[in-house]
DNA sequence: TCTGGGGTCCTAGGACCC
DNA sequence: TCTGGGGTCCTAGGACCC
């Protein structure tokens, strides 16, 4: 039960991964503050260069703020193919390392050398398996890429973080609580604002702070698992396993408007898209689920979910949609909803047999239990007949057709259901869609 | 025009069972 | 007869991560 003895594990993150990408592919770019997110009005920033960094763009910062802090930025939706082709060329160089890879997103992840062919792991060894490993993924990929390597996956993560950009750490055996001790508590995974905030609050601002409070003042201001888990972290023990096979819990979808959306029978018929294609990935990847969620966000940002368990598992759209739709009815839209998703979850292997059950029914997107409405809720974006929802002085209504400078809407709403058509000037100012056709990455 | 989308894990309370 | 104690499942919400 003690740590490694050697500083096997190792975690490897590429650099600005989406940016760099960009960066790579297109040279006008480089050099440049480059910002990868949503460009819709709602979007948030996903990726940053490090151009862009220095002008305090971040992660996860709304878009607007992004361009009002760099505005000469290239602002850039992302290719996501491109990024999988080259995470794809990335984890396959990790696997010849060793067959122990734990993959935990595009641009990151875990290899425990110790399952690794007869390496060397003395540090300086290690430091030469991750200089050589940096080096291939620079030539192979255009994208440089930061490693870490110590005796577990937190010291590792830790260490590329600090190896970032572009660098190399490994964090010698026997010195992990030295190196450890003088960080904020938020190098610790899973200590975010809201720990960080408690914690201070005790006075404990550094990791070596932790270390000094009594586990059990930790699992009362942290509860059970989050009190341990940092009591130890902050011990440099971890000894969780690198694990190169772990299967999904839960598959979801989910679309953030462009604009809050009351309209009860145009949130149904959105929910129903969500649910079909959230189904559709469940399939395809082989599985079926017991418990569908529905989740909402209101206007004021307030989020809330519903659930519900059937008593065994379903890859049936019908099925997931009709219970969605159920779901959302305890929600109150009318002061507007922002963000709708539904998610399987309680997935087994299982597959509907069926002989009996299915046949002749699947719904095909665009037929006629109403239009197909991935595409409907963002401004600005190429209409799509059947697929869109249009904001009209009449209210909202699916795009129904369109052509020659012109569009017409169909209205059904919950107050005029099927609802009258109407035909608009494609440029009228007053038109502008509220749903979107989501990527097909 | 503040606040994405895809996930994981944890907690707490209630139902239910032994 | 005046109040046990696990254990599991389900639901809702929250924190966190990339």
């Amino acid at each position: 039960m003690t740590t490694r003895p050697r500083a096997s594990i190792l975690h490897l993150d590429l650099d600005a991964f989406f940016a760099a990408v960009e960066q790579r592919d297109k040279p006008s770019l480089r050099g440049r503050p480059v910002i990868v997110g949503g460009l819709g009005p709602r979007g948030v920033v996903s990726t940053a260069s490090y151009e862009a960094r220095r002008f305090g763009v971040r992660s996860a910062m709304p878009m607007s703020e992004a361009r009002s802090r760099c505005p000469n930025a290239a602002f850039l939706g992302g290719r996501f193919g491109a990024y999988r082709a080259v995470s794809a060329v990335v984890m396959d160089e990790l696997r010849r390392l060793s067959p122990l890879v734990e993959p935990l997103s595009l641009d990151e992840a875990f290899v425990d050398l110790g399952a690794g062919d007869d390496l060397d792991l003395s540090v300086s060894g290690v430091r030469a398996i991750g200089e050589r490993l940096r080096d291939t993924i620079r030539t192979k990929t255009g994208i440089t890429a930061s490693v870490g390597a110590a005796t577990s996956k937190t010291l590792a993560k830790i260490a590329s973080e600090q190896a970032k950009p572009d660098g190399l750490v490994v964090i010698e055996p026997g010195s992990e609580t030295e190196m450890l001790h003088p960080l904020p508590i938020r190098v610790l995974p899973g200590v975010g604002p809201a720990t960080a905030a408690r914690l201070a609050r005790l006075g404990v601002k550094s990791v070596g702070d932790v270390a000094q409070v009594e586990e059990s003042e930790l699992v009362d201001l942290l509860g059970e698992a989050s009190g341990r888990n940092l009591f130890l972290l902050a011990r440099a023990h971890d000894e969780r396993p690198v694990s190169s096979e772990r299967a999904s819990k839960s598959i979801s979808v989910e679309d953030t408007f462009d604009r809050d959306i009351t309209d009860p029978a145009l949130l149904s018929a959105l929910v129903t898209r969500m649910a079909d294609k959230v189904t559709e990935r469940l399939v395809r990847a082989g599985h079926s689920g017991r418990t569908v969620t529905l989740k909402a966000r209101l206007h004021d940002f307030t989020t809330l979910s519903r659930s519900a368990t059937l008593p065994g598992p379903t890859d049936d759209a019908r099925e997931v949609s009709r219970l969605a739709v159920q779901l959302l009815k305890d929600v109150d839209a009318s002061n507007g909803v922002r963000l709708l998703g539904v998610g399987i979850s309680g997935l087994s292997d299982w597959v509907q047999d069926d002989l009996f059950t299915s046949g002749g029914d699947v719904r095909e997107p665009g037929d006629d239990d109403g239009p197909d409405l991935d595409a409907a809720v963002h401004a600005d974006r190429r209409w799509v007949p059947g697929m869109d929802v249009m904001h009209t002085e009449h209210g909202a209504g699916w795009v129904w057709g369109g052509g020659l400078g012109r569009v017409t809407v169909r209205f059904e709403t919950s107050a005029t259901p099927p609802g009258p058509v109407r035909t608009f000037a494609a440029d009228d100012p007053q038109l502008s869609a509220i749903s979107h056709i989501s990527e097909a990455d």
